[in-house]
DNA sequence: CATTTATTGCAAGTCTATTGCAAGTAAAAA
DNA sequence: TTTTTACTTGCAATAGACTTGCAATAAATG
């Protein structure tokens, strides 16, 4: 399996790129490809949370061609699979996409005014979660928090 | 004033175009037209938070002829005016509006099955809001918080 | 009721994301 | 290794939500 993706190696990726061709994409009837490759080292080397057309410019910055198209399916693969997970942000317009391996559940918060994302190493919801269902007899299933304000530059 | 949209008159209607026109439309140098009436006719008499696109397909089933992009411009002044708010909500791709006179601060669940959204009449992010302050070092502004799952007949 | 200028409707455009299909290619079978 | 199978990709076209330009319309004011 070639690893070189930008001539970059590392033991991480390589670790995400076979548990991903074992457990997910073979015991679904996938392929373990040139672009997903691409994309799975993209995200497991950046820390904010990507767009589809981030990683389309930034593959192609780094001399990879992928199609926008692809991007589109590969990430919406790789969330199927359950290891990227998709963020749809306030007055974004977009989603964004960030590697769920390994990571707990979590939630971000946004400035307002440079776009910047910071995870939020915290939930506050399980206790509540219980309120609502006796509430509204909804069986809860997810939520989404997410706040917004204006990062330590921008103040 | 004409206050006869649809036929139907409403106590509640009439002050809150009132006020929308003295406090809100005319501070502002803006005018109070037969479509803001009747968005605002609208959403006063509907439960659910409303999309453009169900709002201009109401009015039209209301026999109100109102193009859609004026629908798009109506809901931005209102929300511009702080009488209207704007739901973003996770897996919908597309906004929805709600009337904010008169009513708390509030969150929503929503039904993955049918779509139907819920008010949640609480909110339990004040004292989040400083611990999250502290530790990003974020002046938060804003926050968004949604539930989703099944409903009660979805189940 | 005439004037001023905000507002509307229509057409066209933007942006994000999806779909159809022929060509390309990874993985299994021979 | 070669062949076969069918999953993937790129390209073009399309869908859906929302915005913009502009001429025509219609509120508000004197």
């Amino acid at each position: 399996m070639n690893l070189l993706i930008k001539g970059i190696f590392s033991w991480r990726l390589f670790l995400l790129l076979e548990k991903t061709t074992s457990q997910g994409l073979r015991a679904t009837g996938r392929r373990m490809t040139r672009t997903r490759k691409a994309v799975l080292s993209l995200l497991e080397g950046t820390q904010q949370p990507l767009s589809a057309s981030e990683i389309f410019l930034q593959l192609q910055k780094d001399q990879i061609a992928i199609d926008l198209v692809t991007v589109y399916r590969t990430v919406n693969v790789l969330k199927e699979l359950g290891l990227v997970v998709q963020l749809d942000l306030h007055q974004e317009g977009q989603s964004r996409y960030e590697l769920k391996e390994g990571r707990k559940h979590h939630h971000h918060i946004r400035c307002q005014m440079c776009g910047k994302i910071v995870d939020l190493l915290l939930c506050p919801l399980k206790k509540l979660t219980k309120l609502i269902e006796e509430r509204t007899q909804f069986v809860v299933e997810d939520h989404t928090l997410e706040f917004s304000g204006f990062c330590p530059k921008c103040q």
